[in-house]
DNA sequence: TATTGTTATACTCTATAACTATA
DNA sequence: TATAGTTATAGAGTATAACAATA
């Protein structure tokens, strides 16, 4: 990467004028509050998915399949924002598991179309049930008002930033939240 | 890890009575959506934080230390979530840069207390207003009312998360699952 | 004996590159 | 030539274990 201007320690090495700092608490840092809440929800999640192979991911896989249909792994990858590496190993241990299986697209025979089987549609209603608990006893000191805000506008932010990337990610936009929630 | 009942994968290829999914979306899981923010972040703020040893980390430890006073390194990688041989190298760097210095504590010869020197305060500054402003960037498709609750309210969980116990919050959680739950 | 911090090592996760089979 | 998927390899990040100094 070409830097137009010397980095930060480079800079702070040289001793420019020291200036009295504003003094924001960390707890105002954005990422500071997303790095500790995401992985306070990795960690319990983890409970929640123990034995299910890829864990948060292996999740996802099951659940987008389930709700939009089968996927191409390209398309998959994408939308989960993980490496098509990393899906194809995924998806041989998710597949080994019983819980989703490869169809050949009729449309591209170099494709693979990823659908859950019988018995991935049946974990995932269990798996479905514990997360949303997790979930809730996370939002625990949150009213109810609040957890709904809470999970709208993080749901806005990142169906935005998932649009950004340059894919094909435009067919969810009408996202009913979950108004039937309890 | 003793699994009292059989995990996912095991029960699911049992091929256990299959039911309907209920079709929750993925957009509408939590883990999805601070995954996807949080990964936009870390790669966002990688522009403004160019240069500085540790990335959001390296930040983290001079915003904590600056406006919270010395710490010891322990303390540190407590509240800041990551191991202690982690905070060890990290400093390193930071020191190397010279962002950071190791001061010996007055009250136990064994720690030390780590402030920023002059020319750390000095990059803090620098460093805040490129993440102010990569933050707004982040939260732009909300309007400044949908912002300030966004802040507020992952701020409330973070403090809470970290609150429990930065290390061992995973356990805590763990036990969400049980239906004593609320 | 327990704790702070360091070091060396090993492990996990992810990305890069090369390969095949299709298009 | 370009793309979907696979495989092997390398890299970053992180955790585990052993150690020295101090409590």
């Amino acid at each position: 990467m070409s830097s137009p201007s010397p980095d930060v320690a480079t800079r702070a090495a040289r001793g420019v004028e020291p200036q009295a700092a504003s003094g924001v608490p960390v707890e105002a840092d954005l990422g500071w509050a997303l790095g500790v809440v995401f992985r306070q929800y990795v960690k319990a999640s983890g409970a929640a998915l123990e034995g299910l192979p890829g864990g948060p991911r292996g999740y996802q896989v099951l659940a987008t399949t389930n709700s939009e249909g089968p996927k191409r792994q390209l398309d998959l990858a994408a939308q989960l924002g993980v490496d098509r590496t990393v899906m194809t190993y995924l998806l041989d241990d998710l597949e080994k598991a019983g819980l989703v299986q490869r169809r050949p697209d009729p449309a591209d025979r170099r494709a693979r179309l990823i659908a859950p089987t019988e018995q991935g549609i049946e974990a995932l209603c269990d798996l479905e049930r514990k997360l949303r608990a997790t979930e809730d006893h996370m939002l625990g000191i949150l009213d109810e008002s609040e957890r709904a805000s809470f999970r709208m506008l993080l749901q806005r932010l990142a169906m935005k930033a998932n649009a950004i990337d340059p894919l094909h990610n435009a067919c969810v936009l009408a996202e009913a939240d979950d108004p039937a929630d309890t």
